[in-house]
DNA sequence: GTCTATATGTTGATAGAC
DNA sequence: GTCTATCAACATATAGAC
């Protein structure tokens, strides 16, 4: 975040090596990424975390200024991956088969990284102070998904295939309610089958004349 | 776990002075649960609780073999309360405006102790370990709430006043979702009416025919 | 039963060699 | 840029006095 220094192409070796920083840097994430989505997470230290990608703790700590900031930019690294996975972005086109299906895609993903999921889950809780470097991550992440998610909601509303007993915010809310609290119920029972339970929800709440089965 | 005196089912103090040693801890119990429940809890530790609860750290922990037996027993405790003070028991005769207006309750309760909410989140999140001393409780506690709600729910479709195009296993397992998930949430932004959201979503998923409000 | 004192461990962060 | 070494801060748990 205050790191944002772009490239300088490397014309001579000291500004090259600031490149290469960066470049190490953004490697450093998603190995750390790749670590904790396979190995799961524990309240992990610093320390741990560092042996896993191959450095010392100073090494790591290098790179992000805090253990906090290190976490907070794992989790924005996953977003961002996340997102581009299931296709479903600010940009693209509401449409209600979109949204039932990457809504879905990422929980079906979620599964197969418990790491990830509890490391989201701890640090939300934890960015519940909002003195906590995460607090803002939080918020902004949280509001911006839901308001996407409601255009989406209110699009299939229009179209028919989705009750409109509820408004949009508030349905955007349960679902983003039933997502995260499903994955507590996944932490706890890593048998549990989130994509399926929250299909069963799409179709209670869908029209039967616009059942999407 | 090697401590079982003091637990069990309470039926009628043990021998002794040794029944005086139950009913402090019952009482410094209840007074971490009024002070946490109001102060707020971020990643208390167990020194910050006894200077809350005016007792020394080892004085604090004379009652409680650990710190998470400690914690453990806070959400034990928070618990029986919620149970009492929302008439949805176990025992209690499945009811469809029954479920709704306890469930309700318990939410809207829930408001008014964010530090407990927190409290919960933060325990349910380290008990996705198997080895965490509070892992079983939460299992436990999650499979029979939604055991209950289920057999609320059932009632209720048959009563015609809830959509059955969901199974009643699924769907106390949504609104148990909802009910955690809306924690998170709230957490991030205490202004939020969790109670609300679930309002609405009950009154989305009854028949028009039996509509709540 | 509750305290003080302390043993023992871990953490995140920093300084400085290379 | 990465390491080793070290730091202070703070945690929980325990021993022993009263």
């Amino acid at each position: 975040m205050s790191d944002r220094t772009t490239e300088g192409a490397g014309t001579s070796p000291k500004r090259g090596s600031y490149a290469k920083g960066v470049a190490k840097r953004e490697e450093t994430l998603t190995r750390a990424l790749e670590v904790i989505a396979r190995e799961g997470y524990r309240g992990a230290s610093v320390k741990e975390l560092a042996d896993a990608v191959g450095l010392s703790q100073a090494g790591l700590l290098h790179y992000f200024n805090s253990k906090e900031e290190l976490f907070t930019e794992i989790l924005r690294k996953r977003d961002e991956q996340d997102s581009l996975a299931a296709g479903l972005d600010i940009n693209a086109a509401p449409d209600h088969a979109d949204m039932r299906d990457g809504f879905l895609t990422i929980i079906r993903h979620n599964a197969d990284v418990p790491g990830l999921v509890q490391l989201f889950a701890r640090l939300s809780v934890d960015a519940a102070d909002p003195q906590h470097p995460a607090h803002r991550f939080f918020t902004e992440r949280n509001t911006l998904l839901r308001s996407v998610f409601a255009e989406h909601i209110a699009r299939s509303q229009q179209q028919g295939t989705l009750t409109d007993r509820i408004d949009p915010d508030t349905l955007a809310r349960v679902f983003q309610a039933v997502a995260d609290g499903l994955q507590v119920q996944f932490m706890l029972d890593p048998d549990l089958d989130m994509a399926a339970v929250v299909a069963a929800l799409f179709d209670a709440l869908g029209t039967p004349s616009g059942d999407q089965r």
